[in-house]
RNA sequence: GGACGGGUGGGUGAGUGGCUAAAACCAGCAGACUGUAAAUCUGCCGCUCCUUGCGGGCUACGGAGGUUCGAAUCCUCCCCCGUCCA
């Protein structure tokens, strides 16, 4: 471990603070960093996720991004993988008991988990811990001393269980468990502060209260905005389909970042860029007098974003690869490629079933009257159309709605 | 354990024997307009077959049986949720 360089505790919170939702208490945060600062050991920050879901999306992102922040001025980032808490699951509403996932199951999860952070996070300086590892070994005994450092109204207190029970909705009793479980990595790990989104506040304070039954110093709560998805008004969440992966192709990241509202971009600039806060705040004047497109703008952030995940030379081809296609109206260079076998004619709306641009038949055909579909930039209309897939080799350029566009070749 | 209320399409939620593939709203999709933005307008929105027609078939109102020419709607049993009482 090198010595990190710190920055004055100015500029750390400075740097810290950008886009933060809440920080309790902010002068603790400030007194341990000046600890740190003076005994010269980096705070442990630590941010624990269920590996349940194990496609990253830019959602996720917004959390990690911070917890690098930290890690970028020298203090220790945990990644905790609440691989026995999964099995509990966040009450969420309509939370169930899952089914404790095997050994082999959270170890896959946690690979393609990681393989993803660490497009954020450096490897190198991350401590990645599993909380099986000390809620596996929990006794019953255990369990219930745990509880008993808390009490049931607190627990209500909790927004989503309030809610329910005003709403006459079921709450099962193990889900007033989860908090007080991975209250536990907290005590465990020693943690100074936790991060979480603005939905994990309730339990990162209970994870706080509890350090301090356990003699520890209580650990700082630090909590991000939830990033709103696409679609401009609920969260970015895989279920929803308003999200943009942090895998998928470049070309995909930019359609899709250019889908957003014009007012939504600059919350995705103060939470998924490295932008400044006086920047965004320039960028932001320049669009409302008209100096800037708004476009553009969102042209940048869309290049800046994807950069950080493809780096430069993607950003760049994206760009040019959508300017190409919307702008110009150009069809697409690179549309992926499918190869068919040769055979009899087929019909059209058959095809997009099986080339997956389609749900079904019905849909396929729908699609076709109202005119989303087009061979070679020409409109397809006719239910009846058929594919002539009887000449080997040739080519044809289907799209499928605004965005799907598939290069079809004939074997 | 008892009393009562409830379970309808992706969501909310109408519908108490046929006119109901099931109102309305939301979400979603396509087209127009644009900056693949928002807003707006138009159309679509269970699956499937073809001769693409205000066409045929199949599936659907927690589950299983039953009554009926006909059931989301009536009956029986079961499952699930909530409220109150203990």
């Amino acid at each position: 471990m090198s010595e990190p360089r710190h920055k004055s505790i100015d500029e750390q919170l400075a740097y810290i603070h950008k886009g933060a939702a809440e920080i309790i208490p902010e002068t603790e945060l400030r007194a341990k960093l000046e600890q740190s600062a003076k005994s010269g050991k980096p705070l442990r920050v630590y941010l624990g996720v269920d590996p349940t879901a194990p496609d990253l999306h830019l959602g996720h992102t917004v959390v990690l991004r911070k917890l690098k922040h930290f890690q970028d001025m020298g203090h220790t980032a945990i990644f905790l993988i609440g691989d026995f808490s999964a099995m509990i699951g966040d009450p969420t509403g309509q939370s169930e008991t899952r089914p404790p996932l095997s050994r082999e199951q959270v170890d896959a999860n946690a690979q393609t988990y990681l393989a993803q952070v660490y497009k954020i996070l450096d490897p190198e300086k991350t401590e990645v811990r599993y909380n099986s590892e000390w809620l596996g070994k929990m006794s019953s005994y255990d369990v219930v001393r745990l509880c008993g450092h808390y009490r049931l109204a607190r627990m209500l207190e909790r927004e989503d269980f309030r809610s329910r029970l005003e709403k006459n909705l079921p709450i099962s009793v193990h889900e007033l468990l989860y908090p007080l479980l991975t209250a536990c990595d907290a005590v465990e790990l020693k943690s100074d502060v936790e991060l979480g989104a603005t939905e994990q506040k309730f339990n990162i304070l209970v994870h706080r209260e509890i350090q301090r039954e356990y003699g520890l110093s209580p650990q700082v709560v630090f909590t991000m905005p939830i990033l709103v998805g696409l679609d401009g008004a609920k969260k970015m969440s895989k279920s929803l389909g308003n999200y943009v992966g942090i895998n998928e192709p470049p070309k995909d990241m930019f359609g899709k970042l250019m889908s957003i509202s014009d007012d939504l971009m600059w919350s995705y600039y103060e939470l998924l860029t490295d932008f400044a806060p006086p920047v965004i705040v320039r960028l932001k004047e320049e669009v409302r007098t008209g100096v800037l497109h708004p476009m553009d703008a969102k042209m940048q952030l869309a290049h800046t974003i994807i950069a950080n995940f493809h780096g430069e030379a993607a950003a760049r081809s994206a760009r040019d690869e959508f300017q190409r296609v919307f702008r110009d109206r150009q069809s697409p260079e690179d549309a992926p490629v499918r190869k068919l076998p040769r055979g009899a004619p087929k019909r059209l709306s058959a095809l997009l079933v099986e080339l997956n641009l389609a749900p079904s038949r019905a849909e396929a055909e729908r699609l076709i009257k109202q005119g989303g579909v087009e061979i070679d930039g020409q409109r397809v209309d006719d239910v009846k159309h058929e594919i002539d897939l009887s000449r080997p080799g040739s080519r044809f350029l289907l799209r499928a709605g605004k965005k799907k566009f598939l290069r079809i070749i004939v074997d």
